[in-house]
DNA sequence: TCGAACCCTCACATTGATGTGAAGGTCTAC
DNA sequence: GTAGACCTTCACATCAATGTGAGGGTTCGA
C-alpha cells in the first residue's frame, strides 16, 4: 500500500510515517516511481510504534527493542551482544517504573473519582 | 531549604525546579532576599513530577491531576468542574492504555531475553 | 574584606516529535 | 491533454523539556 493508505489506517501522518522510516522505525519498499510501498504488518507495526511513543519511549530506544518484538517470534540472536542485553534488561526496568508510576497515580485519579462522585452523585 | 539542596535531594537540575514552579507544579516561597524556599513535602512532589514527566504526561496534564493526588487526602471539591471530571478520566484511561502498551512490551522484551538466554546461557 | 559558593533573572541554544508549505514528478479520469 | 489527487524531497517552524551562560546580588568563613 501507499503512504496514504498507511496513514489513514493508522490514524498517522504522512510526514511522520516518513519520519519514522528515517529513524529506522519501519522500513518500505520503492516503487519504479520512487513512491514508498508498505506491506500489511507495517500496519501493526506503525500502530506499536504509536504506543510507545505514547508511553514515553525515545525513538532511539524504540528502535533498539523492536527486533524483539516481531509477532512470528523469530528472534535474532546474532546481533545479541552483551550490551544490547545490558540496554534491554534496563529499559525493561524502566518501563516497569514507568508502568508502575502510571498505574500508582492512575489509582490516585481514581479515588478521587470516587471521593468526587460520593460527595455530588450528580456528577455522573 | 533552598534550591541547592533541593536541586540534590531530587536529582533535578535548579533549572529545572524553576521550570517547574514556572509550569505552576510546585510552589516556593521567598526569603527576604528573594532566595526561593522550599518546605519538606516538595521533595516528593518534585520526585513524583519527575515520575510522571518520565512515563510521558506533559506538564499541563500533571498541573492538572496533582491536586489529587496529594498525600492528606485533602480533596478538593470546590473546583470539580465537569470538564475537570471529564478530564481526568480522559487522562485515566490514557494512563491505563499506556501502562498496558509498557508492560506488554516489557514482557516481550522478557521473552527475548529469556530466549536469548536460553540460547546462550554465556550471556548471563 | 575578600573569595567561594550560593542565589536571582533573562535569554538564547538544543533536542525530539511534529506541522506546514514549496517546488516538482506521477497517475487517473474526463 | 489537462485537472485533481496522489507522491517525492527539502526546508523552515513550533512546542515542550532541557542546557548553558551572562550579569549581578547575598552569605559566610578565613
Amino acid at each position: 500500500m501507499r503512504i496514504g493508505e498507511l496513514a489513514e489506517r493508522t490514524g498517522t501522518s504522512r510526514r511522520l510515517l516518513r519520519y519514522y522510516e528515517e529513524q529506522g522505525l519501519i522500513i518500505a519498499s520503492r516503487g519504479p516511481n520512487g513512491y514508498r510501498d508498505y506491506d500489511e504488518p507495517t500496519v501493526d507495526r506503525v500502530i506499536q510504534v504509536r504506543g510507545l511513543l505514547d508511553a514515553g519511549l525515545p525513538t532511539r530506544i524504540i528502535k533498539q527493542i523492536l527486533p524483539c518484538l516481531d509477532k512470528p517470534r523469530t528472534i535474532y540472536f546474532p546481533d545479541a551482544t552483551p550490551e544490547m542485553i545490558a540496554t534491554l534488561e534496563a529499559e525493561r526496568d524502566r518501563m516497569t517504573r514507568r508502568a508502575e508510576c502510571l498505574l500508582r497515580n492512575r489509582d490516585a485519579i481514581g479515588e478521587y473519582l470516587a471521593a468526587v462522585r460520593e460527595y455530588d452523585p450528580a456528577v455522573r
